[in-house]
DNA sequence: GGGAATGTGGGAGAAAGTGGGACGCCGGTG
DNA sequence: CACCGGCGTCCCACTTTCTCCCACATTCCC
């Protein structure tokens, strides 16, 4: 499971270091797919084979269902662990989610974000929010776990 | 399995190199159709036979069916990867697709897609809305993944 | 404080992508 | 029937990008 909060730089050529702890869950492969908040989130091969699977109701006849398509897939990329524990962030998801220089790394249960750490301060602001957070406890009934 | 995306150059001779990581899908032989949105789908011979199976069911009798056939049969030639891993692509898909010049490549899966760079431009204004997408996933019941 | 583990940066070689010349096939034409 | 032009394929060369490997700085832990 993926937990925590970790700040670590993207380098030149597009490499992000994943902590360690998160390292044994992405050696058999992890996919890299875009997330609602211009950010990224990187989920472990079984999670992504899940969701893969889910998509065969998807007809090419509806354009809808093409869209879709095209964010899941197109917007989804294979990464595999360096030697150093790194992986290589395709251009165009770079671009998507703004990262350059500072990333913030953040657990999220099955998968975990990636985020420009500019925007995921904006994001925090709103995270922290005790009075908003007050109400979607209550909204999700999430008050006994 | 076709993901993410690439862009390519086809060059005067309308040759279009296919990025490596989907090559060897397409080694034993590849076609080539028009989409429903002025691009083309590219499938591997096992994918498109199946293709060509489940259009049995479509009556002949319903003009609706009668175009959907010749979308799929009359735009579609078989082509193969060149020593540097390229297809030719035949003038009148080339036309259908605007394709001349910049060219992006979209894994959708079990196919991919070929784009004028610019119409895809324009098409991920609409993929990547995030509220349109929240919806999306609403409306496929995606979101367990 | 010393040593191991973690994160970061860069260089060299390999691979990917691009462009163009040369040849042969196949059509039309005189 | 010979010629010519268009088109597709093969081959080679160049540039750019990626990948692998190593080195270093910093942090953590004993």
């Amino acid at each position: 499971m993926f937990l925590g909060q970790y700040t670590h730089s993207i380098d030149a050529k597009g490499r992000l270091t994943i902590p360690v702890r998160y390292r044994a869950a992405l050696a058999s492969g992890a996919f890299v797919t875009q997330g609602f908040d211009r950010n990224l989130l990187v989920y472990t091969m079984e999670r992504f084979q899940k969701l893969a699977e889910s998509t065969t109701i998807l007809t090419t006849t509806d354009p809808e269902a093409r869209a879709v398509r095209r964010l899941i897939f197109g917007g989804a990329t294979e990464v595999q662990l360096d030697t150093s524990g790194r992986i290589l962030i395709p251009p165009f998801l770079r671009e998507y989610a703004k990262l350059d220089g500072e990333t913030t790394i953040v657990g999220t249960g099955e998968y975990f974000e990636l985020w420009n750490s500019g925007a995921w301060f904006e994001e925090l602001n709103d995270v922290m929010d005790p009075d908003i957070n007050a109400r979607r406890f209550t909204q999700f009934d999430l008050s006994a776990g």
